[in-house]
DNA sequence: GTCAACCGTTTTGTATACAAGAAGCGACAT
DNA sequence: ATGTCGCTTCTTGTATACAAAACGGTTGAC
């Protein structure tokens, strides 16, 4: 799925919209883009088509592209569905997860309470990925699995901003030993349970994030 | 998201995957395709982008496009997401579902059973369609609501096949009751689940079938 | 003064031409 | 006889050229 520029284009314009660079509606312009990365329209046209199927730009006939930053509702929406299939993960990892991966977990946990204490939240971040990666794999379900990385990929700028939040660290490292402890007695319908809160109230937070952002600037 | 000729090819192409007229794992010939529809390659390119982005082509760099046909497995992997998250759309809808949807859905059920009855088929499948489309939709979650249809779309065809199991019409009818008296009591977790066995096993009905056809093969 | 229509410009969508990589085949050498 | 190297050919990936549609500005009429 990647002849090398295409691909490459398209990660690069994720990246530009994922960091802001582009507003919300502006419309992207092919023939400078083009010219920027130093390529013709072909490549950065089919690159532009995968980005509207992953829904990060509107593609209107005849018109061209116009990028969409989802709005806090969409947001809310989509951290919703992200809690859902999390929890899904987590019930069918709880039949099904190793040993090895139990051990991976609580590794991933102990790097994360280590990134706790040292304050560094872009550690914690990796290592919180890892954490939620491996109970995407141990679900056994591989399409589950790709689903759920896409959502996890797709929402990864915002719940990263959110991280700041004072005492989330903490709370969301409490969640994690919840979450492992509840795996390791193969309690599905705990696990789940708990993965689902635990990544709702990301989208809640964020949510509250948005109004004070607005609030403030009026 | 449609200049026309590519969004036609595309869904045209679609539906010869679908139908199985291209089978497993052969390559679609660019040039051959593009002659068939009357095109230059450039559109017919972006079809094949879009079908490998949906997952029905495997795009190897340099090599082409290969159909890529769900095996056994994987179905049952889709179908139990697809549980998860029509089970999603019921707890959700529960709380927010109007008077008027649920008058939509008896409607829809009414026609259903009348199709029982009459051994139509066809209709039936379209009516249980619009029966879980308006479940998808009083979720309130419009995010929810898109990726739950397309993922629903395309198992269309294989949900489809298995309709035809003895008996399974008259069952699924009594699901969809358990189902609409859940939502009209506000039973968010009854709902769900009901809505969640109803799907999953679809999944393992298709699973059967295959089971069966490849034994009888043998 | 304002609104509408027409023309020019810009931009998208499509076709075609070109380049580069991969597969198939044959010849040669071991 | 078999394996490998090189050539030919086919196919994909990219660039460019062309067509058509939409936007903007200007001009004219009411």
């Amino acid at each position: 799925m990647q002849q090398r520029r295409a691909d490459h284009i398209a990660v690069q314009l994720e990246e530009l919209i994922f960091d802001g660079t582009f507003q919300d509606g502006q419309r992207l312009d092919e023939v400078r883009l083009a010219d920027q990365f130093g390529v013709s329209r072909t490549p950065l046209r089919e690159a532009i088509q995968r980005l509207a199927l992953s829904g990060l730009v509107d593609l209107i006939p005849r018109r061209g592209a116009f990028v969409r930053q989802p709005g806090p509702v969409e947001l809310i929406e989509m951290f919703e569905v992200m809690a859902e299939l999390e929890a899904a993960c987590g019930r069918l990892a709880a039949r099904r997860i190793s040993d090895a991966a139990l051990a991976d977990l609580r590794d991933a946990n102990a790097r994360c309470r280590a990134a706790v204490e040292a304050r560094d939240s872009d550690s914690y971040y990796t290592e919180n990925e890892r954490f939620h990666r491996i109970i995407y794999q141990q679900s056994g379900n591989g399409f589950l699995e790709q689903e759920t990385t896409k959502l996890h990929k797709r929402l990864k700028p915002f719940r990263r901003k959110q991280l700041g939040f004072r005492g989330r660290m903490a709370q969301s490292m409490a969640e994690h030993e919840a979450i492992v402890a509840a795996l390791e007695q193969g309690d599905g319908a705990r696990a789940g349970d708990t993965l689902h809160k635990h990544v709702a109230v990301q989208g809640e937070k964020f949510h509250n994030l948005m109004a004070s952002l607005k609030s403030a600037a009026e």
